[in-house]
DNA sequence: TTTATTTATCGTATATTTGCGATTAACTAT
DNA sequence: ATAGTTAATCGCAAATATACGATAAATAAA
């Protein structure tokens, strides 16, 4: 959280979550491992479109990766980025990863 | 992160978080404890006016206080809901609070 | 080849966000 | 009372976000 860069990264991120059904998305994608468009379009209530806008979007912002596999497409959790938004949050909120290193 | 008001919430929060000036601010007065509309105006690259609508909107989203200290307004971080956010967020991503509880 | 399935994209409408200068409000100090 | 200081608010413009139905693309199945 000391550059620039870390700062706008942040702020894309913490956009991207910045709406409850993305916030679902991803939840779901969390739990699921991987999941079709289709099994998100059956559970938010929301027009297909809408969700394909919703997936583009955390796409873009690198929290997500679709696979095609057609006529479908499955989409998962970006691991690397989930985790670089993870390691930015945390240096926001001050929390220390290394809490749990308990070397006694 | 089961109901759907932690959703909201959390979107809520972190929707406030998506802007580079908004992570600034909070990081500033995080780091500072508090400070004057005015001497976030002197580091930020932005105009007064969108200053302060942007401490609005950290207010609005319950992320920082304002005490009117007339003629100027002292902004501090809002402690419960900071706690509030950095639960969620926490909870969002997987990371255990209790990893430094550490009982040997 | 036609049909069905699935998802992205297009076009559109509406709402929200962002940013600015100008003004107003609320005080202090003179 | 007047002037000065600080910050919020107003009015505006431009950009972005949100949502939807309709359409297109890409493929599998008939």
């Amino acid at each position: 959280m000391k550059t620039k860069e870390d700062i706008e990264q942040l702020a894309r991120f913490a956009k991207a979550l910045g709406h409850p059904i993305r916030i679902s998305i991803l939840q779901y994608l969390d739990k699921q491992n991987c999941c079709f468009t289709g099994d998100l379009v059956d559970i938010l209530p929301v027009a297909q479109s809408t969700v394909s806008q919703h997936l583009k979007e955390l796409k873009d912002a690198g929290l997500i990766q679709g696979e095609v596999n057609p006529p479908k497409v499955k989409y998962c959790i970006n691991q690397e980025n989930w985790e670089k938004a993870q390691n930015l949050m945390c240096s926001f909120f001050d929390i220390d990863f290394n809490k749990n290193s308990c070397s006694i």
